[in-house]
RNA sequence: GCACAGGUGGGUGAGUGGUUAAAGCCAACAGACUGUAAAUCUGUCCCUCCUAGCGAGGUACGAAGGUUCGAAUCCUUCCCUGUGCACCA
C-alpha cells in the first residue's frame, strides 16, 4: 500500500538545500518506520503572521516542506496566530511590539493564498496555534513554563547577547520558544522545519515533546537566504528582498542585479536544478547567461504563461539597449502640482517635483540632488536644469532615475 | 523605592555653550567603468521654497519646561533601558 521511496533516496532528496538535520539518524529511523507502516510523517513548518508578504527567502524552507510533501508525507503549515502576538525576537536586538489580533488575522489570510504558490493546496494541512493556545489556562501555562529553565532559554544566542549587553529582554519574548515548542507537542510533529535562525526554537520543541512523553521531532534547518546585497539576510524591512508577488519585470530585474557569487546560491536554494548540473553551468556558461536563466526560472515559478520570457525581453530592452520597456508604469501628475512657470504659450514644469511625484524620489530635495548629479533623464535626455519646458499639456514624459523609469502624464 | 550608568540622524559612534544640519565609519542611493555582477573611483545622503545658489527658511540630538544674545551640550521635572541594593532586623 505504501508507495514511499526507499529511505536512502528520500534522505538524499531531503538533504539537498538543508543546512542541518538533527539528528539524521532519527530521521532515518522515522522514515523507515513510516515506510514500514505506510504512515506518512507529520512535517511541521510554522510561520509568524507578522510579515504578510512572502519573499524568496521564505520560499527556501517552504520548498523544503514541498519536498516532504512530494515524498508523500503530511505537510502541516502552521500559522502562528497566537505566537504572532509575541513576535519572534529573532535578529534585531530590540523588543517588538505585539501585533493586534485583526492584523494577524488579515495577514494569515494573505499567507494562505501565497504559500500555495509553492505547496500543493490539496495536500497541505493548515493550522493555527490559537486553536490550542487559545484554550490554554493559566494552569497549563505554568505547567509549560515549569518544564524549562531560564538558563536554558538564555542559551539562545539572541537572548544571551542582549543579556550580556544589558539590553532589554521582555518576559513574553522568553515565552516564544516555549509556545513554539509546545506547538510541536500539540501537533505531534515528527519533523519541524525552519531557517537556521530558528534552530534554538526548534530544539526546544524536541525537549518539550520528550517532557510531554512524546518521541522527539527531527529538526531540519534550511539556510537563510541572503538578499540582493548578498550580505544581509533577505528581509523586507532591509529593503533587499524579492517578493513573490512582485511583477515579472521587477522580479527579473532584481534577480539580474545579484552578484555572480549569490547567483549560485540562489540556484541551489531556489531551483530544482541538481547540484551536478549547477557545477556544469558554472564551468560552461557565461555568468550573465546563467543569471538570465535563473531569473527566467524563478519568475516562471510565480508567474504563469510566458511572463518570464516577456520579462526577459523587457529587461534586455530597458537595460541592455537602454530603451523604454514596452510596459512602463504611468503616473498622472497635475500640472499645478509641479509648478507651472509660465502658463502661456508653452508650459514649464519643475523637474524635481515631477521626479518626486512620479515616485522615483522620496522627497523633492532628494530629487533635486539626483538631478544635480546628472542622474535624471526625461525622454532619454539628461536633465540638469531645474525647469523643463514642455508644450501645452497634456504631455507625456518618460522620467528616469537610475534604473527605474516611470511614464509621467502631465495633465492640466 | 533608592543609588549609579545610559537615551544623538537608517545603523554605529564623535561631540559638553557659539562657522554643529551635527565628525568618522557602515549601510543606502546616483554617476563613471561594466555583464544593471564584482572591484575601483566620484557625488549625494532631514524637509520645504525659489531667481537652483559656497541661496532662503523650517525642523532635529528620549519628552516638556527653564537659564542664555546663543544649548545636543547647563538647570528642573517627566518617560524609557540597564546594573546594583532588597531576605537572613
Amino acid at each position: 500500500m505504501s508507495n514511499f521511496l526507499p529511505v536512502e533516496e528520500q534522505l538524499t532528496y531531503l538533504r539537498k538545500g538543508s543546512a542541518e538535520i538533527i539528528r539524521e539518524a532519527d530521521l532515518r529511523a522515522k522514515l523507515e518506520k513510516s515506510l514500514k507502516t505506510g504512515k506518512p510523517l507529520r512535517v511541521k513548518l510554522g510561520m509568524d503572521p507578522t510579515a504578510p508578504d512572502l519573499h524568496l527567502g521564505h520560499t527556501v524552507v517552504l520548498r523544503k516542506l514541498k519536498h516532504f510533501q512530494d515524498l508523500g508525507h503530511t505537510a502541516i503549515f502552521l500559522i502562528g496566530d497566537f505566537t504572532g502576538m509575541i513576535g519572534d525576537p529573532t535578529g534585531r536586538s530590540v523588543t517588538r511590539p505585539p501585533l493586534s489580533r485583526e492584523q494577524i488575522e488579515q495577514n494569515a489570510e494573505t499567507y494562505k493564498s501565497q504559500v500555495f504558490k509553492i505547496l500543493d493546496p490539496q495536500k497541505t494541512k493548515i493550522d493555527f496555534n490559537r486553536r490550542w493556545m487559545g484554550a490554554f489556562t493559566s494552569d497549563d501555562f505554568v505547567r509549560l513554563m515549569a518544564k524549562y529553565t531560564v538558563s536554558q532559554l538564555l542559551e539562545r544566542e539572541d537572548f544571551h547577547k542582549r543579556f550580556q549587553e544589558e539590553k532589554p529582554i521582555s518576559v513574553h519574548e522568553l515565552l516564544y520558544p516555549l509556545v513554539q515548542g509546545y506547538d510541536s507537542v500539540a501537533l505531534e510533529a515528527d519533523v519541524e522545519l525552519g531557517g537556521t535562525d530558528q534552530k534554538f526554537n526548534l530544539l526546544v520543541g524536541r525537549e518539550l515533546q520528550r517532557s510531554y512523553g512524546q518521541e522527539s521531532q527531527v529538526v531540519l534547518t534550511t539556510p537563510i537566504l541572503e538578499g540582493l546585497d548578498g550580505v544581509q539576510k533577505m528581509s523586507k524591512s532591509l529593503g533587499n528582498a524579492i517578493g513573490i508577488h512582485e511583477p515579472p519585470l521587477e522580479m527579473y530585474g532584481k534577480l539580474m542585479s545579484i552578484s555572480d557569487e549569490m547567483m549560485w546560491r540562489y540556484y541551489e536554494l531556489l531551483t530544482d536544478v541538481q547540484l551536478a548540473e549547477i557545477e556544469r553551468m558554472k564551468r560552461e556558461l557565461h555568468p550573465m547567461a546563467a543569471k538570465k536563466e535563473l531569473a527566467r526560472r524563478i519568475v516562471g515559478d510565480f508567474h504563469a504563461g510566458d511572463a518570464a520570457l516577456k520579462a526577459g525581453e523587457d529587461w534586455a530592452k530597458q537595460f541592455q539597449k537602454d530603451e523604454a520597456p514596452d510596459s512602463v508604469e504611468a503616473v498622472q501628475i497635475q500640472l499645478r502640482d509641479v509648478g507651472e512657470i509660465n502658463p502661456l504659450p508653452g508650459s514649464s514644469i519643475k523637474v524635481d517635483k515631477v521626479v518626486f511625484k512620479a515616485g522615483l524620489a522620496s522627497s523633492v530635495t532628494e530629487a533635486g540632488n539626483k538631478r544635480k548629479a546628472g542622474s535624471v533623464r526625461f525622454n532619454g535626455e539628461v536633465v540638469k536644469d531645474p525647469v523643463y519646458g514642455t508644450g501645452l499639456p497634456p504631455v507625456t514624459i518618460d522620467v528616469r532615475l537610475g534604473h527605474r523609469i516611470k511614464r509621467a502624464q502631465i495633465v492640466p
